[in-house]
DNA sequence: CCTTTTGTTTTATATTAAAAAACTCTGTTT
DNA sequence: AAACAGAGTTTTTTAATATAAAACAAAAGG
């Protein structure tokens, strides 16, 4: 079923933007999208009369719109459990001086979806709206270590095991006696795999159903980490997650997996 | 200059949907577009294709998808405000129990950009990616004051006043003058103007050009505010203002106007 | 001041989008 | 079980539009 060619272009046209290049000029596009100018000007200035798109009056680039923003903000379904996630967010990052992170799957990648910074200045990879790999990250395994054998097996099908550090899983026999563990302990654990220097841990979520929907996460310098710190980390990860599944207006955690 | 229409068409699509109507099926779409099912069918599997649009498999009806939130938080405009002022909207909301806003101005109106809410559970009409009028709140009463007369003239061009409450201003006289308050007070007031049963108190947050580039508040019942509490809001609000616009580079808040 | 680059506009026509018709699927009614 | 209605999807023809070439305007650089 063929799709639409100018409005192919237009979107991907808003793909075109990253947190490296957040402006382009008109030459830059037509070239990356191999276009006539003329061609380029006409997608930008629809995007743009729809305020998806805004040029810079400052140097005539052109850059993403707040139309993105709003609408994004309307995706419903992280929506609920960011708002009711928030206050215990902050209640962990408050309490541990460390950065909370939430997180959904989105196909086969997590999605931040918030994150409250801790106090310790500590510069990280994570950012609300950036993807996150589900086998080199804390919450990733979280989110995907309950799902039964047969979705698990679907989901990893063409999975691509890229390497980010030295420590990253990067064997599907590894990750999946990883993701034992995880159901074993309850959390997950992220040992540099994802970001040299950076430890974390993520327990799930879960809905009624005994589904997963969302993890949650702190994240810090591993030298920071020890046993002590990451039971009691577990321990207030754990509480919250119970804690956002009733506020969610769902009864027990996983109680129906167990 | 003429728009390209199956693009212009598309976007339209993505305007349908709201907070009350957040799923709607191809019939709904023709009807409200005017358009042929079918031609609303390709419009939105080129959607799809891109994540902008998914469609529920458990009812087949359309929703906006999870590449406008991932595109929408690369909006530059605000993410370095945002990220810097986020413990600063915590520390403020953990501080009074009430919810606290982050805004900044788009087009003719302010946008929340962060909210923190409150302990005592008060519902607000304040959302993430939300639109709010500058006559009728306090952040935007902030955002605006400060503009010069030309630049405040030429905003208010146009410009409709619709009523909220009872409270709200509903004629530009009254508007400026209220505007005035604000310059000389260094923060702005909606005594219920907005929504009923609710005050919100803003200050603005200044770069190093004198410019106001957002707006932060605190929101809460009416019936627990008094004189001193207000005093109190302001101060921690300016103060906040001042780190944040310390913190984004700048000098000192709004010296230059002074 | 001249040249180059970039953004914008106009116009002819090649190409695509649009809708009509038909098909498929699901749920409901008889 | 069969028929019907509604909705989603696919196919096909052609009317309508998007595309790019050319030209123009504005800004930046040498």
């Amino acid at each position: 079923m063929p799709l639409i060619q100018s409005v192919d272009r237009a979107l991907r046209i808003l793909d075109l933007f990253d947190e490296y290049e957040t402006e382009l000029k008109i030459t830059d596009i037509s070239e990356k999208m191999q276009l006539h100018k003329s061609t380029v000007h006409s997608l930008l200035k629809t995007l743009q009369h729809h305020h998806y798109i805004e040029q810079n009056p400052e140097n005539g680039k052109y850059r993403l719109g707040m139309k993105l923003f709003e609408r994004g903000n309307l995706v419903i379904r992280h929506l609920d459990i960011r708002a009711i996630s928030k206050k215990h967010l902050i209640d962990i990052s408050v309490k541990t001086g460390n950065t909370v992170h939430l997180v959904i799957l989105d196909g086969k990648e997590g999605i931040y979806i918030d994150k409250v910074e801790g106090t310790s200045g500590t510069v990280l990879y994570s950012r609300i709206g950036r993807r996150v790999p589900v086998h080199s990250s804390a919450v990733g395994k979280a989110l995907i270590a309950f799902k039964d054998d047969k979705e698990l097996k679907e989901f990893l099908k063409g999975y691509v095991y890229k390497r980010h550090t030295a420590n990253t899983i990067t064997s599907e026999e590894q990750f999946l006696a990883e993701l034992e563990k995880v159901r074993k302990n309850g959390y997950a654990l992220d040992n540099e795999e994802n970001e040299p220097g950076i430890t974390c841990v993520a327990v799930p979520i879960w809905d009624h159903s005994g589904n997963v929907i969302a993890a949650m996460s702190i994240s810090q310098p591993s030298a920071k980490v020890n046993d002590l710190v990451l039971k009691e980390e577990v321990q207030l990860l754990k509480n919250a997650a119970n804690l956002i599944s009733k506020e969610l207006g769902y009864s027990k955690h996983g109680s129906s997996h167990l």
